[in-house]
RNA sequence: GGCCCCAUCGUCUAGUCAGGUCUAGGACAUCAGGUUUUCAUCCUGAAGACCGGGGUUCGAAUCCCCGUGGGGUCACCA
């Protein structure tokens, strides 16, 4: 018994392609709160062993995603994020990315040929194919057939020495079966004949994941595996492998998965079947013919509506839907921050799914921030089934922190936001009239998305504005229009009014109403949609003083105008 | 289909390991009232679950078995 046990080590290792899914933000953020209630380390490797789908921008906006989210790596690559550094090698376990580390799974692969326990074979991507679909039409089980073990072992070599493609498979024991002890399912057995000689080292000479995974966390030192459920059938390749190359088998965990509304592993493919069930009702052509220029060629638009498997660029399918009015459904972490979520109710919302934290005196408690996870995580009380993903319940708690934070915050954040997603309402609005409208706003909103809808009204040209015939009708021109006499009737007030400030306009509003006699909401309305040519804006003070004295009066003319046009028109 | 995992309100879950205090608790959603110049909030209340069947036991949501249902995985992707 060593009295000593070695520092908790926890990694994450994404695979740079595309951003950050919603699942993996999950498993990140607990093998983070694992290492800090532990006192140990959080590392973060690159998995960039697939050549065709890795990409550095991907790697970066992974990195960066996670660094939004608050979830900081000790060690991994170096990153600067709004004025902090994350990552470093304090170990000196470096590099983090795997393509960086070929020779060293070279040297390990050498040796598990030297002793026999790893074999070279020629087999062609096409012949494994034709074999595996035989099987699969015999109804029986596909198992690697060790053909290249019939070639005799010199000639192998020879071929290899010959520059011959080959891969390399790791050679499984006939006759044991592998345990897998897990820290949240329990022990796992496999039985022998269940797995085959996968293959270890693929043909362009890159590591496959299997094998990557398997020597790099063993040389980093990683103690603690957390990892999504679908890679529990992956757990006793990896162990055979540990065992193969004599290394320690580091402690598992496997979590209960994430779904989405259907009852299904949630999957950035939902975004693309999202869309694509528009063709269901529509043809190509008449979609086509909807889409701005530029979005996607009708070929490709075709051949992509035909094929239930293709998927499309992440960007084109932002587009296509936004140019057909889809509304996707958010699965990555991007998707989120766009959509207005703060990364503190993220993390939040998402440890509850498949975990639970300790209580406190006998209560349960499920608002709490980073710290608290930090010290209250814990590997015992991960669930073990899949919990679905309810988009309700964050837009709740969204809605709970979003309205609760301090002025200022607010202000400041919400002003990041609409810089990176809704540039012209902070560039338009001068930064008085900018937190006038925020902070009208903060206690409406539910995620900062729904703080700038809110707010466009004041951004968009006067000309530009659309009346909604339905709220015209209801609070102006109906009712012999009494709304459009009450709006031309205060329009002088307004113009004989000069401190465009909130309180002296709110109460200008109030006053008129005491003083004839009607309630709010005949005053309010009728200029709300005057200014706004909708019945929905923030408090009518806040509305009018973020608009500017100018800009209300010359709104309310371009609407008495409007109203007139439709009561000659006899609409 | 083979293998593997799972099973408490519509959803996330507490309770399950150490069976009784569970006429099963909380949160989100829903419904009904109320507050509010619009929308959104907010307040009060209501309804709502131990998948089925066998065991074990004085006693089972909790332990065991079978069934059913759901999911994952079966690549030179990770």
């Amino acid at each position: 018994m060593s009295s000593v046990s070695p520092p908790v080590i926890t990694r994450f290792a994404p695979s740079p392609s595309g951003h950050l899914h919603i699942g993996g933000a999950r498993t990140a953020l607990f093998c983070w709160a694992y290492a800090k209630a532990r006192g140990g380390h959080f590392l973060l490797r690159l998995e960039d062993t697939d050549q065709a789908r890795s990409s550095e921008a991907s790697a970066k906006a992974i990195l960066e995603d996670l660094a939004w989210l608050g979830i900081d790596w000790d060690e991994g690559p170096e990153i600067e994020f709004k004025g902090r550094t994350v990552g470093g090698d304090p170990r000196s376990v470096a590099p983090f990315a795997q393509s960086e580390r070929l020779d060293i799974y070279n040297k390990h692969i050498d040796q598990l040929i030297g002793e026999g326990k790893a074999y070279y074979a020629f087999d062609t991507a096409e012949e494994l194919a034709a074999k595996r679909n035989a099987a699969q039409r015999e109804k029986k089980q596909y198992r690697y057939d060790r053909a290249a073990m019939q070639i005799p072992e010199a000639e192998r070599a020879e071929r290899v020495a010959n520059g011959e493609p080959h891969v390399v498979r790791l050679r499984m024991p006939d006759d044991e079966g592998v345990s897998v002890k897990d820290e949240v399912l329990g022990d796992v057995s496999f039985a022998p004949g269940e797995l085959d000689d996968f293959i270890i080292r693929k043909m362009d000479g890159y590591p496959t994941y299997h094998f990557a995974v398997v020597v790099d966390d063993a040389l980093m030192g990683v103690t603690h595996v957390l990892r999504g459920q679908e890679h529990l059938n992956n757990t006793p390749r990896h162990v055979a492998l540990q065992k193969a190359l004599g290394f320690d088998t580091p402690v598992y965990a496997h979590m209960p998965l994430i779904f989405n509304d259907k009852g299904a592993k949630m999957s950035k493919r939902e975004r693309d079947t999202t869309v694509k069930e528009i063709f269901k009702r529509r043809s190509v052509e008449e979609v086509y013919a909807e889409l701005p220029e530029g979005v996607i060629g009708i070929e490709e638009l075709a051949d992509w509506a035909g094929d239930k498997k293709a998927q499309l660029e992440g960007e084109t399918i932002d587009r296509l839907a936004e140019a057909l009015g889809i509304l996707l459904p958010e699965v990555s972490v991007e998707d989120f921050r766009k959509a207005g979520y703060l990364p503190e109710v993220i993390t939040n919302f998402i440890s509850l799914l498949g975990w639970t934290p300790s209580k406190q005196d006998g209560a349960d408690r499920e608002k709490f921030d980073m710290d608290f996870l930090a010290k209250d995580f814990d590997i015992a009380r991960i669930g073990k089934s899949n919990a679905r993903f309810d988009r309700a319940k964050l837009m709740a708690f969204n809605t709970d922190v979003i309205t609760q934070l301090p002025a200022d915050e607010f202000v400041e954040r919400f002003a990041g936001y609409c810089r990176d997603y809704e540039p012209a309402i902070v560039e338009k609005l001068s930064e008085k009239a900018f937190r006038v409208l925020a902070l009208a706003v903060q206690p409406q909103c539910k995620t900062f998305f729904d703080a700038a809808r809110r707010c466009v009204f004041a951004v968009t040209p006067a000309s530009e504005i659309v009346y909604e015939e339905k709220a015209v009708k209801k609070n102006l021109t109906r009712n012999d229009a009494a709304g459009l006499g009450v709006l031309r009737d205060f329009r002088g007030v307004l113009a004989d009014h000069d401190d465009w400030s909130t309180e002296p306009l709110s109460k200008l509003v109030a006053d008129y109403c005491e003083k004839n006699e009607i309630g709010m909401g005949m005053v309010a309305q009728p200029i709300r949609v005057a200014v706004t040519g909708t019945p929905v804006s923030p408090p009518i003070g806040e509305t009018l003083a973020a608009l500017g004295k100018e800009e209300t009066l010359d709104r309310i003319d371009r609407c008495v105008v409007e109203c007139q046009r439709l009561l000659a028109a006899g609409v």
